[in-house]
DNA sequence: AGTGCAACTTAGAACGGTTCGA
DNA sequence: TCGAACCGTTCTAAGTTGCACT
């Protein structure tokens, strides 16, 4: 009820988002999880206690502390997954499980592969099956449950609005899963007590109480800051924290901000790229790297690439960090001239590959900064994200690496869109096309997935469907052929609705295909600007839901409301 | 300029419920 | 009616950016 006061025009979001600070925090409550573990943890100690076979004493079994029980069952939980078969997971969670033994244990087991973890393992399995063989009935009670306690935990108030939480739970422990080759696979993810964390609500709310017995770390009243609710992981170091779901307003906001500053690099441009351009020829190197990198992260949407640890994390490149090795300079290749072979891992180690002619005098100084390097040298030695950033704050306000994603992606969704919808084509035809440019998008911003396991077979029972609907669509011609005159408007109107059910087989098979090894999802939730979406299905009567499911539609509220027909990017 | 921290956005994997066709 | 396929949701890791401090 309270969205259409809020929501209004364009200018009442402007000037709502100027003013800054928000104003007052009430912490409705915060999940007690924490809480359920403990209970949890105590619970299982009443139980038959788990062992765990140990191989020096041949059909001995080992009774563990609770302590050591505990992460043990993670590891056992995830026994079917390859990475526990990795050296690095194995010696990290080695390394952290004796760390919650007793001094007994750690006498006694000092070897991973002498550990027999099946009877844990068959334990969870036969607990996921009896999950799985519940009555309707108890599921229904356990959604009822869950229903219950995102109404009790999963809201707050703020500026007197009552707006969803996102991650209202706190983490659980487990062993730590990271992307791609990450050093630190394996290791305790330990609990978050309450002494880990910190609420951030105003003066003069009620904040939950922490449980009986402990204390919250810290209560503090931050109005300069969204969330609600922060504690230190473990693992990296990092704070997480807890904030508000993408449907509430400072989301909302935030999310409409970020697109009016890309409709803002749109205005300028063609003026940044001619700089560019310019100061490929720069007497400075850092300027011509600058450049090069600016370029590159214009024309192929790369991320900016900051520094990372070694050895911290997962050995992951963006632009600014590119080394030797990612590049393949072929003056010639496929008949095209100055191509760059790039061959990286990206963020969440998800493989960057793609050769690009670019211009000469690009590739001229590609050349010139690989010159005299070893293969894991930095390619852009006088360049990080700070100094780029530096510079493109310069070249317009609030411009950053970031949003010449936002901007590439959005400007290509709506040039696609201008070009190849047909406002002859029926509903179907059209939302083809909407998915090709959001393809021509993904593509850009190089959103991959592996092909679904299954993906052979089920084009092969579209295929057979369709073939189906082909022999039931000339089954029709012929009977309409030889129909007596009184009965041809029926039978014409039963093949026309053949043809239609055929023409919607087919247009989904062309999709599926096209869409094989590409996710749609990332660039339409984070780079789309939802009112070139928007503004689309009402030029050409496209319901919204046919674009935007329930959330995403709750999401793009702000985008619903402002963008008319004929919004352009 | 370099470093480290804090706060925020972006990302794919896993999960679980729903739909669809045999 | 059942299982496979599909699709939305949840989870939390992995990025970017700005700022304070040296």
């Amino acid at each position: 009820e309270d969205k259409g006061q809020e929501r209004g025009s364009c200018h009442r979001w402007q000037e709502k988002s100027k003013k800054g600070a928000r104003r007052e925090v009430e912490m409705v409550s915060l999940t007690s999880s924490d809480v359920k573990t403990w209970i949890q943890l105590f619970c299982c100690c009443s139980e038959p206690a788990f062992m765990v076979f140990y191989g020096l004493s041949p059909g001995k079994h080992m009774k563990l502390s609770p302590a050591a029980e505990e992460v043990a069952t993670f590891f056992a939980k995830m026994l079917d997954h390859e990475y526990t078969t990795k050296e690095v997971f194995q010696k990290n969670f080695f390394k952290d499980w004796r760390k919650e033994m007793t001094s007994e244990e750690k006498s006694k087991i000092t070897d991973l592969k002498k550990c027999d973890f099946s009877e844990m393992s068959e334990y969870f399995k036969a607990q996921s099956e009896s999950r799985k063989a519940m009555t309707k009935e108890e599921k229904q009670k356990i959604k009822e449950e869950n229903e219950r306690i995102l109404q009790e935990y999963g809201f707050c108030l703020m500026d007197n609005h009552k707006e969803r939480i996102a991650n209202f739970r706190i983490e659980p422990p487990g062993l730590f899963r990271g992307r791609g080759d990450h050093p630190k696979m394996g290791m305790l993810k330990r609990r978050i007590r309450p002494e880990d964390i910190i609420i951030n609500c105003s003066k003069d709310s009620k904040h939950p109480k922490p449980p009986p017995g402990t204390k919250w770390k810290e209560v503090r009243h931050d109005n300069k800051v969204t969330w609600l609710v922060s504690w230190t992981e473990n693992i990296q170091g990092s704070i997480k924290y807890i904030m508000l779901n993408p449907s509430s307003r400072i989301k909302g906001e935030k999310d409409w901000q970020k697109y009016e500053t890309a409709r803002q690099l749109k205005k300028c441009v063609d003026r940044i790229r001619a700089q560019y351009r310019d100061d490929w020829k720069s007497k400075e190197m850092r300027i011509r790297q600058r450049a090069v990198a600016l370029y590159f992260i214009d024309k192929l949407a790369l991320r900016a690439g900051n520094e990372k640890e070694e050895g911290e994390t997962a050995d992951t490149v963006g632009c600014c960090s590119l080394r030797v090795e990612h590049l393949t300079l072929h003056q010639e290749m496929d008949g095209q001239e100055y191509v760059v072979e790039f061959d990286f891992l990206g963020k969440d180690s998800i493989r960057y590959y793609n050769k690009v002619p670019v211009e000469k005098r690009v590739f001229k100084n590609l050349q010139l900064f690989m010159e005299d390097k070893e293969p894991e040298d930095d390619l852009f030695d006088r360049l990080n994200t700070s100094i780029l950033n530096k510079h493109l704050q310069e070249l317009m306000d609030g411009l950053t690496a970031k949003v010449f994603r936002t901007y590439n992606a959005s400007i290509t969704l709506q040039q696609q869109l201008n070009e190849i919808t047909n406002s002859e084509d029926n509903v179907p035809a059209k939302i083809l096309s909407y998915n090709r440019a959001n393809r021509a998008v993904a593509i850009l911003c190089n959103h991959q997935r592996a092909p679904p396991k299954t993906f052979e077979k089920s084009m092969q029972n579209l295929q057979t469907k369709i073939d189906a609907k082909k022999e039931q669509l000339a089954d029709a011609k012929r009977e309409l052929k030889s129909a007596k005159a009184d009965a041809k408007v029926r039978r014409d109107e039963k093949s026309k609705k053949i043809e239609e059910q055929l023409m919607k087989l087919e247009v989904q098979a062309t999709d599926r295909e096209e869409n094989k090894q590409i996710a749609l999802g990332t660039s339409k939730l984070n780079y789309l600007d939802p009112r070139i979406s928007v503004a689309w299905c009402k030029k050409f009567g496209i319901p919204i839901e046919k674009i935007y499911n329930k959330t995403q539609r709750e999401k793009f509220a702000w985008a619903i409301d402002m963008a008319e027909k004929d919004f352009q990017f």
